[in-house]
DNA sequence: CAGGATCCCATCAGATACTG
DNA sequence: CAGTATCTGATGGGATCCTG
């Protein structure tokens, strides 16, 4: 399932959108699409920069990320070597209706802890 | 990690965004959601909707979704029982950003395929 | 009808160690 | 520096069976 054998609904349609789901639901996408955001930057920076994310995770995320067009990667044949990356348009682009959902997290987060704590409490 | 030891950035903030992207990010949250969207549902009708999601799912996944207050559940005394779901206006509300971010989704999908096209035939 | 309980597997993600 | 490889543990989620 979630490969190619969910035909399933996602609002009524096929499913173009579980693709863009997919990846801001695994955690770290959209943290270095955020973190790339400013500009170019080499790897790790990146990793530095988000903290607690590890080479293995940082890795598998960027290299998703750039099959998936929100990414370039640029391999510099230097000694030691240089590897950056940078977002694509499309990258660019997808982060504007994440914006407006990251604004809605962050004026509701309150009512939503709130509810936790009602739910928690009766 | 994720639960409150997450520290963490997300662009910068200690994090609330998290919270609301797992609630996407799980397959089904947005699902049932997009479902309730047009009004009140029971139990079996929302199952039957999205086709392919077990009951237990469906039932963790509307518990959640009501402890963060975004669902509201409402049991009716009779044999047999009778339990309807509708959106909270927390609920309704969540799902305008969400709309923003499913239109690009729709958008910008040719783009992504394409791009893995690419990525698989280089 | 609307679930809860249990079993089981696939994937996610961290830690550690190794390499060009 | 920028990764890859391997092992491991935590979840997510499906299937099946049981109940008020």
């Amino acid at each position: 399932m979630l490969d190619g054998k969910k035909r399933a609904v996602t609002l009524g349609h096929p499913c173009p959108i579980r693709d863009v789901l997919d990846r801001i639901g695994d955690q770290w996408s959209l943290l270095v699409l955020a973190t790339l955001e400013p500009g170019v930057k080499r790897f790790s920076q990146i990793e530095r920069e988000i903290g607690d994310i590890s080479k293995q995770m940082l890795s598998k995320t960027l290299r998703r990320l750039e099959q998936d067009g929100f990414v370039l990667r640029e391999v510099h044949a230097e000694v030691p070597p240089r590897v950056e990356y940078r977002l694509t348009p499309l990258g660019h682009s997808f982060l504007d209706p994440m914006r407006a959902l990251i604004r809605w997290a962050d004026e509701n987060h309150a009512a939503i802890t709130a509810a936790r704590q009602e739910a928690g409490a009766a």
